[in-house]
DNA sequence: ACCTGAACACCGTTCAAGT
DNA sequence: ACCTGAACACCGTTCAAGT
């Protein structure tokens, strides 16, 4: 069974397309991914990726999938490496989060536009287990009292929106690598003083 | 010269365009508008709008630098119209910003998508204008001693992630429109909750 | 079970030519 | 100055046929 000569089986067709295809997102973006070209590139033709990707949008949301897979196991690592405080965890997190968006513009928006459609079940698992550092992190400043009580899902959406929003200003290029440590030491501390008011 | 009976000059195309183009990209969202389809709804033929707009993206930088104007005036209604307060126009101006988005999700992605491009100037100055109103919030609430004194651009910067990332939650369905309000109402008095520990 | 290759209907872009 | 229409090189998607 010889790997060379291109055998008629690739073998693992799939991940090599995942893998091609999330390379061609983070180079050129979304809109430049096409499945002919992906075909070329991998060595196969170009109706062959159908089997593994019914078409354009299953990739797109494997992707997307993979993407909140990996983001999750980063924003476990950075927590993970944070010590015990709360505000250094939740710093750690934070800039973890804006590093993904910095290095993974094009997957990080490809993510949250694949949730729109048929929610893939899959894709949503995956989503949640990404977020789920996040609750953690909520549930730990509440048993501190630092965060208000209440569900940790609605006290959190406001820390989320503003690392996902400070994301989309680095993203669009409003915000430069520069101020980018800044904002996110701004942005958390503010959101600790901002709920420690409040309790 | 009749009107009628499809004369040679449409006359408007360039805004007959724009105002087609709004309309699907609301309807279908940015990947589904073409400019081969556009054309026929028009009811010109397919090379007529590389007059006015050379290629695809001279389409869309338009769409985006028309979107920033009425974004900027919907700004400008509700700051005015909500009184002298400053908690009050900070949360009319930040409602309205997350009302925009819900309503045009897919043309505020392309405003900020575009930003990255070819900087086309007219573009620049269309979101600096609508993000003075902003600026203006900004600068009043460092007057009254609410928010710390700097850069109104770097104070505002926290307020402005957040406001923008409640939109991006919004639009991906994330946060539907039942908690919608409450988080915006959360997510100003937090903002002016950290502000104020901070003086 | 997995891949090929022809076919179809669509694109964006270019450019000589028409009015 | 503005628009037409043919041409080119690309797509995504479908499907019979090959191994």
């Amino acid at each position: 069974m010889p790997v060379t000569d291109r055998p008629y089986h690739h073998g693992n067709l799939r991940t090599a397309l995942l893998a091609e295809a999330e390379r061609t997102v983070r180079e050129r973006g979304v809109q430049e991914l096409s499945l002919r070209e992906l075909a070329r590139q991998v060595g196969v033709s170009h109706g062959a990726p159908r089997r593994h990707f019914p078409d354009r949008q299953a990739l797109l949301d494997a992707l997307a999938e993979a993407g909140f897979a990996r983001l999750g196991a980063e924003l476990r690592i950075a927590i993970d490496g944070a010590g015990e405080e709360f505000e250094a965890r939740l710093h750690a997190t934070a800039a973890a989060y804006v590093r993904f968006a910095t290095r993974d513009a094009a997957l990080l928006e490809l993510m949250f536009a694949s949730k729109h459609g048929k929610q893939s079940g899959a894709l949503h698992e995956a989503a949640d287990r990404a977020f789920s550092v996040m609750l953690e992190l909520i549930e730990q400043g509440q048993a501190e009292g630092i965060l208000d009580h209440g569900e940790p899902e609605r006290v959190g959406l406001v820390l989320f929106a503003t690392i996902q929003g400070i994301a989309a200003l680095v993203s669009s290029g409003m915000v430069d690598a520069e101020q980018l440590d800044e904002l996110v030491a701004d942005a958390t501390a503010h959101f600790v003083r901002g709920s420690h008011a409040a309790a």
